[in-house]
DNA sequence: CTATTAATGCAAATGATTCGCATTTGCATT
DNA sequence: AATGCAAATGCGAATCATTTGCATTAATAG
């Protein structure tokens, strides 16, 4: 199956319209697998000569984001949203104070305590944001000297 | 002893100058033990009748974030970010995305994981940050209508 | 008490995101 | 294939949180 052809589908399932700005948004984070900013996506929809406005990206991705087709990460600071396509899985990191480097963390700790926290206080869970900070083993090695 | 000298020393063993401001910043989050935004903390203290800038108090919260003294949270859409006292034991939240209201919760679900986690990956750990999102049971009724 | 330097006020700038409204496009239906 | 209409987009301006430059004021070392 051609992948244009099922995000039409998966759109279309959704009552959006299947329009080449939103494929386009959709096959860029879904080929990557990386979050990408808004400012980003516009960027490199530019490269690819499709037009489009930056307002619109916004639009598109907060539609997709209630669609739950799209995850939205980030802002410790004010610095943008990044958003990334919703593999069923989610993923926390592991970062490292020194050299910034991050890890995946197989799994997520929370998968059940999220859902024991909701009975106990009635909150309609939808998600967390869970970074864990170290030192790895290399910057370890170099804080010695 | 009286907390407007401890505070005192506080900032003043961080190289930093006891203003009003900041005391009266300092003061406000650690008796409330409740995250402000920096617009809260300028209406706080207007009633209060201490004249404060707004651009002087993410300044000061800014410098009270890098001298470890207070807490940041962010939000997950660009809602204004909260500060809190830190207190030396962490904490995690539980935040609703409608009324943005804060609950701590009881304990750290991730007590045992991160050094199990240490043993793994060979990191040796720093802390976390984790903060979870959810709608409140006030806001969940709300949206039905 | 004075000098020095950090801190503050003020106003304007910035950066991310949103909004209103005119125009265009997807697509269901002829 | 042509038509109609709601939905989507473009564009510009607005908004909101936060930051910055610069002139003024206040804290504290000497």
């Amino acid at each position: 199956m051609n992948p244009n052809e099922s995000f039409e589908n998966a759109l279309k399932s959704k009552g959006l319209k299947a329009t080449k700005q939103r494929l386009a948004i959709l096959e860029m984070l879904k080929q990557t697998e990386k979050p990408f900013s808004a400012e980003q996506l516009y960027l490199k929809m530019a490269e690819q000569e499709i037009p489009v406005n930056l307002s619109t990206i916004y639009r598109i991705l907060d539609q997709l984001l209630h669609k739950k087709l799209v995850v939205r990460l980030g802002m410790m600071d004010g610095s943008p949203a990044l958003y990334e396509y919703n593999q069923a899985m989610h993923k926390h990191y592991l970062i490292c104070l020194g050299c910034k480097k991050t890890v995946s963390i197989e799994g997520c700790p929370l998968s059940g305590y999220e859902q024991e926290l909701a009975k106990s206080t009635g909150y309609q869970m939808e998600g967390h944001r869970l970074d864990i900070y170290g030192y790895c083993p290399e910057c370890q090695t170099k804080m010695k000297s």
